[in-house]
DNA sequence: CTCGACTATATCACGACGTGACATATAAAT
DNA sequence: ATTTATATGTCACGTCGTGATATAGTCGAG
């Protein structure tokens, strides 16, 4: 299992899923998997709430490619951080996002 | 084969897949496939090139839903527009991009 | 006139992904 | 005592984007 290059895990992981966008998003700070949804929800006003299988299969895929790492195993609880390749992995998206919100301003007139 | 109603029609289609988003965005004016193709390639500065797989597919199941219908039919080229049920899906779609939008400026800084 | 590049559409197999159902267990509240 | 909330995990299922492959007309360069 060889740590892969920030250029193979931008090309595998941008566009991003609107999922894994909000679970790194709400581990700018350290949180546990059951805490991520609850934030989620929060940020969202309730509109996105996690199931169980996508949370902690989609950490379970984050932390095989090194993008979020352990910040702390408590008991019956495991809190994750999000590693520097992450946070690199992050600032990619939300320049995608930018440019996504642009480009809807820029025609939003026409559907309505 | 059945009308789906709006409701459906946003459950299964938001959140949306960029290519799908890019897609109907660029039908804000009535084109053709590979039209639709290039014209990506240009607000997206070359960032995204659809595949001709993406594009005639997305378009026969976006056809199939009533989200795009046909505009005009000519000699090698399908002309496609969007519909007033894809309009009504862009417009909750550019919502959810808002709430991207907003939530990744709010936590922008914490990936620096 | 011929050859390559561009225009244009279509299909199919492949791998990846999100989801919800199901399972398990503890703790707190009613 | 029972329900609700906390907390994690697995698995089958359907959907999706992609790239390879195929086909064919047009147009300019040499």
């Amino acid at each position: 299992m060889n740590r892969l290059t920030i250029k193979k895990i931008i090309e595998t992981y941008i566009p991003m899923t609107e999922t894994a966008f909000y679970i790194l998003l709400s581990l700018s700070e350290p949180r546990h998997g059951y805490g991520i949804i609850k934030h989620v929800e929060e940020i969202t006003e309730g509109r996105l709430i996690l199931g169980s299988g996508t949370i902690y299969g989609t950490l379970k895929k984050l932390q095989r490619d090194h993008i979020v790492t352990v910040y702390a195993d408590e008991l019956r609880k495991t809190i994750y951080e999000i590693s520097d390749l992450g946070k690199q992995l992050m600032n990619h998206e939300i320049e995608r996002l930018k440019e996504l919100h642009t480009n809807a301003l820029k025609y939003e007139e026409e559907f309505k």
